[in-house]
DNA sequence: TTCTTATATTACCAGATAGTTGTGTAGCGA
DNA sequence: TCGCTACACAACTATCTGGTAATATAAGAA
């Protein structure tokens, strides 16, 4: 797929989605298994309508998928390649520190 | 690396530059070589301002380099693993494409 | 029914952000 | 020197977004 103007916007939005720290806490949270919402806003000490709203985002873009059983909802990954992203955004942040470590040498030697 | 609280922000921050349609498609001007400010205002019809002001986040995030010579400033992709993440989340924008579109087709049989 | 629990939704506010306009600055040619 | 070009930066505005508090919904227990 091309990056075209008409779907950059729907990439940008995929991305944005994860370029949140409390969402990402909630994949990482998510990626040990399925968890309800209360499980969630308790390990990511988030609150309850925060940890909701932050889900129905990841669930629109369809990162996590949704079964609701009683009042409880039951979230999980759907796309454990988010976490393959995540790596290589990763490798990307050590190689930017590293390189923000050898400005910083040269400025001070 | 694993995704802890302190480090979530960092990674939080790497996809948000790419959660930005402008900055995409400077990206995908970027792939064909190295750009001046210019060349790229043209290429995706934004205002000289803004794309400047769009280069300084890509800069910041290691996703772009610059080189200045004489009044110009050229910019050149740094780390080409940035379209291996666009394609990755292409894969994901078509699943779930075809995810939505089940469920139309389950909502309008 | 009434109470409790679990989640979604709404309204609101403070802070962030994209885009524009105008200005500053640096290099270069006349 | 005086423009002219290319870019960066600051100020401003409209819009968006994260967090919270309050409310709505819905299921089950008492």
């Amino acid at each position: 797929m091309e990056l075209s103007d008409s779907n950059a916007s729907a990439i940008a939005e995929r991305f944005k989605a994860l370029g949140e720290p409390m969402r990402l806490r909630l994949l990482q949270a998510l990626r040990a298994g399925e968890c309800s919402v209360g499980d969630l806003a308790e390990r990511t000490g988030g609150g309850q309508a925060n940890v909701s709203k932050h889900l129905q985002v990841l669930l629109q873009q369809g990162y996590v998928d949704r079964r609701k059983e009683g009042t409880t909802s039951w979230y999980r990954i759907t796309d454990p390649q988010v976490f393959t992203m995540c790596e290589l955004v990763c490798g990307g942040l050590e190689e930017e520190l590293d390189r923000k470590r050898k400005l910083l040498r040269r400025r001070k030697p």
